[in-house]
DNA sequence: GCGATTTGACCGACCCATAGGTCATTATGG
DNA sequence: CCATAATGACCTATGGGTCGGTCAAATCGC
């Protein structure tokens, strides 16, 4: 194993790795096997492997329409819900200033 | 632009469309320039770029980062938060076969 | 207003993730 | 138990993502 190119905090390595059991659990709920769901996201089963074992170099559109595929909701929201806070960031977004200008005291805006 | 190689459910593009935002919404808080993240990061500003579009093809590692360094949660939990759900599916995949054996009826497990 | 800085949109070169296998092992259904 | 199917762990070639850069446009601090 070649000394790895780029480190993650154990925080972002650990959600991944849950991210990738929930679809496991996910595709064995519905009694896919490894081979159904590669071949319904159009990918090799290798790339599905890694991905359930929370390889953090997998591209997050597979990942993510992998979970899509499989049942498993990102930020807890259907579709509708996901409009709303998109369209709620969008608000938040146009009241910040466009550039930023870095320094600055902290600035804490919890919602 | 090339035709897209691989396509996306609705709900998939949003989410991560959603998480770019979020990022960028993060980042301009703590007032950090598009430099700055990315060099927090390690990457080129060019990847952060798309990363906070929702390019669905850039590395969940590097997105699931970004998320970290800019204080967006997730799965909305803290470490401890994800260490249980980590642990919860362990449990659940533990219950289930090894392997699966395609066919079979729906089996619906929410919780 | 003005200068300084950030951001948006590109681009080519390089390198690594992905596709697509193989083989051994494990576990299921019958 | 046995045949069959799924999974785990590899490997290599290649195509696309990342890097690092440039240039113009936008916008902030003063």
């Amino acid at each position: 194993m070649p000394a790895p190119k780029r480190t993650y905090a154990r925080y972002t390595t650990e959600g991944i790795v849950l991210l990738g059991k929930m679809i496991r659990h996910g595709r064995k709920q519905r009694k896919m096997t490894e081979m159904d769901l590669a071949e319904r996201l159009g990918i090799a089963r290798s790339t599905l492997q890694r991905l359930e074992k929370g390889d953090p170099r997998v591209e997050i559109g597979i990942m993510f329409e992998a979970a899509t595929l499989v049942g498993v909701k990102l930020f807890d929201s259907d579709e509708k819900g996901i409009h709303r806070l998109s369209d709620r960031m969008d608000d938040r977004i146009a009241v910040l200033p466009k550039h930023v200008y870095k320094a600055g005291k902290k600035v804490i805006d919890e919602f």
